[in-house]
DNA sequence: CCAATCGTGTAGTAGTTACTACACATGGCG
DNA sequence: CGCCATGTGTAGTAACTACTACACGATTGG
């Protein structure tokens, strides 16, 4: 049910074993929090945190952003901001592809990249 | 700057040229709120409301919710859920699509729609 | 003309978010 | 064996979100 506090520490613990400053209290101080604060978190106590500290724990952790965002539970804002401009089309999108195989999707990505429309 | 109350008051404004039951505090007795809210957020003097609250401000208003949200600052809850349980494919793809010409999306829209994966 | 309806000014608030600060027991290592 | 670093329990809080409640003067339709 914690999965963004249960896959934070899962990381943190593995960088470790190679690495002694990925203890919780020196990430902590790294990301700039407190070492109670990310505790808690990781153990799920806590609700996941704000946009921001997600973002400079999954950078120190070396995580992709969007993925430890959507285990916080959010959206990056600049997505959100994507599709604010155009909020017809991109809902319209998002519901269509809801479904779709990841293939489609991914297919659909490159064929955007390529820009043949 | 008040994108979501301009536009509100405007369309309110509007429909109640030819239905009084558009008055400001009808629509919002109807929508479940006090007047004096729906006033302050008209003339911006407050944040835009909730997402619930501007669903159905939307839905009383005969607009759409997703224009509606977006101009209250806000991407829908389900839209986000999506992105939430892909988020790397999806992030990828609206960045990619964000500089890209309306009938572009418009068209894979119709492309996913016709299920040709 | 007056009674109901209208929009708005002022004041206040319950609940949530996103944390900090202090204190303490445990464990490893030099 | 002493000491420094580690993780965690308890307590508290500033700022924000999303509103409500009361009061008032202006407007309008019958």
């Amino acid at each position: 049910m914690a999965a963004f506090g249960d896959h934070v520490r899962e990381v943190r613990e593995a960088k470790r074993q190679e690495d002694r400053r990925y203890s919780l209290r020196q990430v902590a101080a790294r990301v700039g929090i407190e070492p109670t604060y990310l505790s808690k978190l990781e153990r799920g106590e806590l609700a996941p945190p704000s946009e921001e500290t997600t973002r400079k724990i999954a950078e120190d952790l070396g995580e992709d952003p969007d993925m430890l965002l959507a285990l916080a539970g959010k959206v990056s804002s600049d997505l959100q901001a994507i599709i604010r401009k155009r909020p017809k089309l991109f809902a319209e999108l998002l519901r269509e592809l809801r479904r779709a195989p990841d293939h489609a999707i991914l297919s659909v990505v490159r064929q955007v990249r390529d820009g043949d429309w």
